[in-house]
RNA sequence: GGCCUCGUAGUUCAAGGGAUAGAAUAGAAGUUUCCUAAACUUUAGAUCCAGGUUCGAGUCCUGGCGAGGCUACCA
């Protein structure tokens, strides 16, 4: 039970008896390492309703809760703060407590459904590192909603349609000779991706000829041929020309085929794709409707625009003056879609990028405006860029870092490290794949999820795969020797409740240390549900990590030589063990036997 | 120009308005008869600047400075 449960209650009803009629606020935090106890009272806040000095008010509610109740073991002030200390007893029925629930962490189930939206790639070409922090923080904000006790949808929305892939398909017929990414041996994603750079230097190339002929720059970038051509191949794309379209189907095909390899070696999965080219043109009937409830009006030129100035923003356009949709068209479409798809759930978070930041600010508006009773529940997960030591990615310019090779770079790396600690030679070789696959990746996450998303990152490929200190392979290894403990007492499985001896036992400073952690678990994840950031799970993690290293390094579990004692570490550290996967799952890290 | 975000040790990250601003790395010094030393223990080092609100400010407000983003009848 958290310790605020039974305190709450106490404090109330001390201030009633010392003070009554008054109210005041109850404030907790976690009591500073330098000073004593397991829980702080801040005073300061109560001197607002009550004029009375906060050591002497500190006192009277330090000894009020030692003597009312008996988890309470002692207390000590300092300044405005009333350190409050447990009894042995509360932390072992703490740890039974715990140590009795399969899930511990899990909530109940909310009843609440919600969508979750990531990854949303174009089909012109591969992913790349700002995909990956994408795909991680949408992976791991679903998880952390359903531990929450939410049901969730995960979607992403493939945009393959438009003008970019049109720049692939016309590179690749005039130049690819036919050849199939098989043919090639090549991932379907990269060869087309190869012809959205070939355009890019032909298109380059047509616009230095035509400036050397005496065009302007802008007139050059209007008139290039190659431009024109793929300009054309949208045209016959949405007149449906049996040919463009088979070729578009063809391409995309093989950029679904890359995608989904690169998905699954980063462990993402999604309950539903929508794609572009069925949604590109929902929306229309939500402007009709918006311009009868006078959410929008229309121009003298036919464009259709929402007023947002009452709101601090500006005007927005919403319909084009030729009736054609815009992106925010769309989005309103397919935001009614969705909900209308999935009618249980009330509410959706798009995990994009912060360069839209205004974007979803005025569709949140908009839809709020049309009066979809869902939209007060949309949340637009912002994340920062990520930046190389070079500087901004820019996919023409072929400076990203690719996705497929990021991850083969850091599963390599892990081997190199691993096999020089030469720590697993008894393991077979597929074991061995398995786990340079499983600490790579854990490197790659950790690193990512830990900064908090709305930062911007600096990823320096070669110094991001770091395997000591705040890292995933750090809590990989601590999993991995709990694991090794639990092998080495014959106990591969949970500790019977039965076999512990929970009466007769004190407890050290470092046991109650871990146990406080522990207890923590539960809180995080409704904060970081609250808060959509795995970066708090993350931070917990490395702190219950650290909390286990020095309460393993300094008492001695199999040697425990108090009778029932041993049985408690044992319990204490497969509890942490479970805490830890349960974390890590958040995170989408998997965490291995041994290691 | 307008609007939005971010400025914390050399570096990468923390800090629900609360105590002496925490970690990790890199630097210096230690710890393997013992459950995995990818660990542990010591040590040194930081809130961009100037005002304000408050009993109390890294956190809130105002003004600078610096970095980035948005500001398309592109998506």
């Amino acid at each position: 039970m958290k310790p605020e449960v039974f305190l709450m209650p106490a404090i109330e009803q001390a201030i009633d008896q010392l003070f009554p009629g008054v109210s005041v606020p109850i404030e907790f935090q976690s009591t500073r390492k330098d000073f004593e106890g397991d829980i702080t009272l801040v005073i300061f806040p109560m001197l607002r309703a009550i004029k009375t000095n906060p050591e002497a008010l500190g006192r009277q509610l330090g000894e009020f809760l030692t003597q009312q109740l008996p988890q309470v073991s002692g207390f000590n002030v300092v300044k405005g703060f009333l350190n409050i200390s447990f009894s042995d007893a509360f932390f072992i029925e703490s740890l039974k407590q715990m140590h009795g629930q399969p899930d511990y962490g899990r909530a109940e189930s909310s009843g609440r459904a919600l969508l979750v939206e990531y990854s949303s790639p174009n089909t012109n070409k591969p992913l790349h590192l700002g995909h990956i922090r994408n795909n991680l923080l949408g992976y791991s904000v679903s998880e952390i909603l359903k531990a929450a006790g939410h049901k969730v949808y995960k979607t992403q929305i493939i945009n393959d349609r438009g003008i970019h892939i049109c720049k692939s398909m016309w590179a690749w017929r005039e130049f690819g000779q036919g050849q199939t990414p098989e043919q090639l041996g090549i991932k379907g994603d990269k060869l087309v991706g190869n012809y959205y750079v070939k355009f890019d230097q032909v298109y380059k190339e047509q616009q230095r000829e035509l400036i050397a002929q005496g065009l302007s720059k802008e007139e050059a970038e209007a008139q290039a041929p190659a431009l024109l051509a793929a300009k054309a191949m949208l045209r016959s794309w949405e007149a449906g020309d049996d040919e463009v379209v088979a070729l578009w189907k063809r391409m995309n095909q093989w950029v679904y085929d890359g995608f989904e390899a690169t998905y699954d070696k980063l462990g993402v999965d999604f309950d539903q794709n929508y794609y572009e080219s069925e949604t590109y043109l929902l929306g229309k009937q939500d402007i009709e409707n918006g311009l009868n409830q006078g959410v929008f009006y229309r121009k003298e030129d036919g464009s259709v625009w929402c007023d947002l100035t009452d709101e601090g923003l500006d005007h927005k356009i919403v319909l084009r003056s030729d009736g054609t949709s815009v992106y925010m068209t769309q989005d309103i479409g397919t935001a009614a879609q969705r909900m209308a798809d999935y009618p249980d759930a009330d509410g959706m978070i798009y995990t994009v990028g912060n360069e839209q930041d205004y974007h979803f600010k005025v569709l949140f508006l908009i839809l709020s405006r049309l009066g979809y009773s869902w939209a007060k529940n949309l949340y637009h997960l912002s994340y920062g860029m990520v930046d190389l030591p070079s500087g901004k990615m820019k996919s023409r310019e072929g400076t990203v870092v690719d996705a497929d090779d990021l991850i083969e770079q850091m599963v390599q790396t892990a081997q190199a490290i691993t096999q020089e600690l030469g720590k697993i030679d008894d393991l077979s070789q597929d074991q061995r794949a398995s786990l340079f696959n499983t600490i790579g990746l854990g490197a790659l996450k950790y690193y990512i999820l830990k900064v908090d998303p709305k930062k911007r990152i600096l990823f320096n490929p070669e110094e991001s795969v770091d395997f000591q200190g705040n890292t995933g392979p750090f809590i990989q290894y601590a999993y991995a020797r709990i694991q090794s403990i639990l092998r080495k007492s014959g106990n591969t499985g949970p500790v019977e409740d039965g076999t512990i001896q929970w009466q007769g036992l004190n407890l050290e400073q470092r046991e109650r240390a871990l146990l406080k952690t522990l207890m923590q678990f539960p809180d995080k994840v409704t904060e970081a549900a609250a808060a959509y950031s795995p970066a708090i799970i993350a931070n917990y993690t490395y702190d219950l990590v650290k909390e286990f290293n020095t309460f393993y390094q300094n008492v001695s579990i199999l040697g425990a030589k108090e009778a029932g004692l041993m049985d408690f570490r044992l319990a204490l550290a497969e509890l942490t063990g479970r805490v830890i996967k349960s974390s890590c799952t958040l995170l989408g890290i998997e965490v291995p036997d041994q290691m």
